[in-house]
DNA sequence: TTTGTTTTGTACTAACTGGTACAAAAATGG
DNA sequence: CCATTTTTGTACCAGTTAGTACAAAACAAA
């Protein structure tokens, strides 16, 4: 198959990224990146849950053979864990660099109105690649369970983070201690998620808005 | 298969409910009851959805044979879309009963309650039939995703309707108008549903129902 | 060139998916 | 008892599922 990595002896393997391998310079090289493929598959799981996409579409996103997806990823269940694991990663390392230019309050916000924009971008809305997969998940699969969990706990910290710098910035309001309100925004921006899977319109989606942005306010 | 019905020569199909065919007198009886059956198809929708439910595993929860599920429902899919009408249906007919007896605040929060205790009772959070299923059915079965759009916006109509009595009662604030609280509500209810699902521990879910009483008495 | 190592392509599997064909069974009306 | 009508049981279907077996291909080291 080929591949942007093709002409390119040696794919940069083991170079970048601490999951995979260290680099051998035996056998037939990959003929692809496999940093690369994943990201692939975690973008084609992020549209599709865990049931949903079935191996032979993954195969096609990803854009490699069946030999060469048990070789480098053992099973399907193994590919969506790191899966996870990249999505958590990517998604806290791009919040964690908004704080460098932006207030709590802005990035909060930007996250929603990201979700919401995202029906304009790609026609439909996205949501969190974990959250979309809780709900398959949820009883069935009991070890992709545990991984969502631990890391739907470290989105909790983020924001919760966020939110701390945000009251001692004086910009949100402290009637409600960090911890409380890192939930009701995950609350929230989940909950507006499979609204709008449910087909809720501009003006509900308009309402949960105003409503959270009282709680970041309120005195009372 | 032996039946609760089996001795009864005539179910009484086509007495008791409109979607049920007038009862004819010609050819051999049926062996079971058309809406118990639906209603257990209903319930096993509720804990597996539309595409995790095989029909197989459907057909024993529904204690029926193949051939006469298909004489019957004609196929899964119309079976869903009969499931999710009788769940709307039977919601919001309890909804309402409650306004009998019970003010408004006292409602919404039970309905928040009964959801999370859901745990205690069936090992695991239902959430709702219709909300478990716009996650899968979303961008996937578009006829299925209309009416649970039709039906997501009944339940917004009911609450509204309850909410408006609640403030003209003057429990409830007229900060938010009865719309904007009723979406406020439903994206409560079903962000604590998957949050639970992906794992939120007792302090979380606290802190969201804490969020939602503050809400419905805001003055500021 | 041979040996060792790894990747890749092709072919296959068994189990399961929703759905159908058709004859036997069970009733009624004549 | 027979014809008609409907339900039921049994057997089947093609397509898909995740996953495997194995040989051919592509490299490095000797």
């Amino acid at each position: 198959m080929t591949q942007t990595q093709t002409n390119k002896k040696y794919p940069a393997k083991g170079l970048s990224h601490s999951n995979s391998k260290i680099e051998t310079k035996v056998g037939r090289p990959k003929e692809f990146d496999e940093d690369q493929v994943l990201e692939r598959a975690m973008n084609y799981f992020w549209d599709h849950d865990y049931d949903s996409a079935s191996l032979s579409d993954l195969l096609k996103a990803m854009k490699i053979s069946k030999s060469s997806f048990y070789q480098t990823f053992s099973s399907k269940q193994r590919l969506f864990e790191r899966c996870l694991a990249l999505y958590a990663k990517e998604q806290i390392q791009w919040i964690n660099k908004q704080l460098q230019h932006k207030t709590a309050v802005e990035i909060l916000f930007d996250i929603l109105h990201i979700s919401i924009s995202e029906i304009k971008e790609f026609g439909e809305i996205r949501g969190c690649l974990l959250m979309n997969n809780a709900e398959v998940c949820y009883k069935k699969y009991p070890d992709l369970c545990a991984l969502i969990k631990q890391q739907f706990m470290q989105f909790h910290e983020t924001f919760k983070t966020i939110i701390n710098n945000g009251q001692q910035a004086g910009n949100i309001s402290t009637y409600y201690d960090a911890s409380t309100l890192s939930s009701i925004f995950i609350n929230t921006l989940n909950g507006l998620s499979i609204m709008i899977k449910a087909g809720a319109d501009k003006e509900m989606i308009e309402a949960v808005l105003k409503g959270f942005k009282q709680q970041l306010q309120t005195k009372q």
